[in-house]
DNA sequence: GTCTATACATGGATAGAC
DNA sequence: GTCTATCCATGTATAGAC
């Protein structure tokens, strides 16, 4: 479509790496077009030539790193079956986070969005790759469960996303205390995961019971 | 402790609440010794004579308002007693936080601290107001559930805080989204309350199936 | 002790060089 | 088409007025 320049995509190819290094690295509050010009080793106006604004240059880059990031998980997530899995595949993502911090930089630009018109659909969509994924694998763990046919997986998957987001941020000023939440809910999950094999009359009790107090 | 003169403290609270009002309204992002001064009607110098710099008003402003925050709620969440009550309060206090943003004021204040050190200990404190009110009520909510004797309150709470955060963020950039995350949940609590009265037979045939399988 | 005028640093954006 | 020199706005901080 665009007929680029390869030096032109070159130039852009390091802002947006520059882009995404300073928000992990210096959060949205110190992003500028300086700051990031600085990290990507060329001068502070090409930001604006290549990209208009600022703010423009931090949405390209939510598309950029969420895409890159997701890609990442994509292949763990779609062997997941079972919810203990899903557990651990969860914790292991947390670990890799922990030190690329692509999450908490959605984090960021979540509280950028606030103001900065543009980064709200930008983030919006980072957000929605995240959110695809889970809800695909929330809708085959959720099955075996007794909760399966009553719960709302694309609900859920954007209720996890957005949680798993606050919990990366709360990291950041309080890692035990990001620990033992993440400790609770994986021994929730755990509990859950237990009633999965109840066995199938148990089970059949208590799926019953739902559909007739369950229901709003 | 502090002999603090009438005119002084007046300003300070001129800048707290200039502070509180910048960071909902403008996000981390904007709020400066300016743009506070500005909503507090006072000179920007000021700032940096009552508070020494803008990350200390900053820290000084989340304790303030965190603490004005919780004990909006305070009352109301003692009066929980239940899973259902208890969703039923945070479906109101999400209602009331999307006019008076003060969670999300966190979620900023979170942000700013990943490069703003003072910020850190302050931000950690205001969510540790909520963290208390909320192991609080889970502790006796979780008594009457199958999974009481097993769950953690004390991560629990904090996960959920964290998780309140994160979708506060997120109800910025996709109002919908975080409605159908919120929707999501409260089915969710809705079905495990109702094991809440599965009976006493079947509840003790489900505790005693998740003491064998649900340990970790 | 409280506050204002002012200095200096950083950020956003463009006119014009190559 | 790509980039740099430069301008003006905004932000932080202090010296000194009241």
């Amino acid at each position: 479509m665009s007929p680029e320049s390869a030096k032109s995509l070159e130039t852009k190819t390091k802002l947006l790496d520059g882009a995404l290094r300073t928000l992990t690295e210096q959060g949205i509050a110190k992003t500028s077009a300086r700051t990031v010009a600085a990290a990507a080793g060329v001068n502070q106006a090409l930001v604006f030539y290549h990209f208009g604004t600022v703010d423009e240059l931090l949405a390209a880059a939510c598309r950029y790193g969420a895409e890159r990031s997701v890609a990442r998980y994509r292949q763990r997530l779609a062997e997941v079956t079972s919810l203990s899995e899903l557990l651990a595949v969860g914790r292991r993502v947390h670990e890799e986070e922990r030190a690329g911090g692509h999450v908490a930089l959605l984090g960021q630009l979540l509280a950028g969005a606030q103001t900065h018109a543009t980064l709200g659909p930008a983030t919006a969509a980072g957000l929605e790759l995240w959110i695809t994924e889970i809800e695909q694998v929330l809708t085959r763990v959720l099955a075996s469960t007794p909760f399966g046919e009553f719960a709302d997986p694309a609900g859920l998957a954007r209720a996890v996303a957005a949680s798993f987001v606050g919990i990366e941020l709360y990291e950041g000023v309080d890692a035990a205390g990001a620990t033992s939440a993440l400790d609770a809910l994986e021994q929730l999950g755990v509990l859950v995961a237990a009633l999965e094999d109840l066995g199938p009359v148990a089970q059949r009790a208590v799926r019953h019971h739902l559909r007739r107090t369950g229901r709003r």
